[in-house]
DNA sequence: CACGATTTAATTGCGCACAACTCAATGGCC
DNA sequence: GGCCATTGAGTTGTGCGCAATTAAATCGTG
């Protein structure tokens, strides 16, 4: 669990000291929010896949799932401007939800390009079994409101700003 | 058939302070913490993708190496507990990193089970190139030093409280 | 010493994320 | 109408993350 304490982290080859040391300290910072971030996303990721086996989804697939239960039957398009997700990824995705049973999806008449995306009777019952996941989520992260709203604030102007960057690359 | 919607479907709930936040709320609060984490998560995927591409790095692959830099020759075990990634992950990515002439792995003459992780002269070599990367990430992020602190101390609380709820799952 | 339990990597299988590409449908333009 | 760029899904290929399994080396205990 903790990158810090390593008993005499013994440097055979290479301790290049700079006295004001910017360069290794960079090194280490910049591995602190990267990876920080990282770390908490995979670890979330556990405890969602925890909860969510007994919904039979996977992170992603309940993530897809709470779209579709706030908006409705959707296309695809759409569905990847929610959660940043273009068809490389859903194409697959939305196969196997539908292999599930938990959608289906059919050409628009009004458009052949364009997939909708609708939950089934079976998708949309799941919602209800779906209800109790914040709640054993948010007592895993020992949170409170106010915490949680400073978080995420603060993670979307992160996101925000990266974006923004990685336009300008 | 004509698209129906359901119950709850299409409300906008632009107040989320009611004292007793109905169940659609919290489907929608916790969207917040979990998706802000995931994007923020891929959004700075995204931003070292670019920035490593010159080094002929990924994300995690430069997760790899900061370790061996910093630490020197590791047992793909004492690696994994640095990253918190198992062989599974880690083996496969080590062999694309051998592959790249940048690391060397050896069984250990003490251990015969262990295999040794080490840097090679080039790998360490690029530690140089590697330096002004913390820069450019920080400066995509807008973020001052206070703030990334603040952040990651955020961060690591939260991937500590979520890995003690795993524990118990 | 022998034998079972534990440790360490590697492998397999599945799913996600993303880039690059294909293909059909659409829309704009002359 | 005919042409062509654009749009929306899907497919392919690569790499990460993790569970489950395998295989070999080591350790512990009788």
């Amino acid at each position: 669990m903790a990158p810090e304490s390593y008993p005499g982290a013994m440097t055979p080859t290479p301790t290049p000291t700079t006295p004001a040391a910017p360069a290794d300290d960079w090194l280490r910072l910049d591995q602190q929010i990267c990876f920080s971030l990282h770390a908490a996303s995979r670890a979330f990721n556990g405890v969602y896949r925890g909860i969510l086996k007994d919904l039979g989804l996977t992170y992603p697939q309940y993530l897809v799932m709470l779209v579709l239960w706030e908006h409705g039957t959707l296309p695809v398009k759409k569905l990847g401007e929610h959660l940043r997700l273009d068809s490389g990824t859903l194409s697959p995705l939305l196969k196997r939800l539908e292999a599930a049973g938990l959608v289906r999806r059919e050409r628009s008449a009004r458009d052949e390009r364009s997939v909708e995306v609708r939950p089934t009777e079976e998708g949309a019952a799941l919602r209800e079994r779906a209800l109790e996941v914040p709640r054993r989520i948010t007592a895993a992260t020992g949170f409170g409101i106010d915490e949680v709203h400073a978080l995420r604030a603060h993670l979307d102007r992160l996101t925000a700003a990266l974006d923004a960057a990685a336009e300008n690359a």
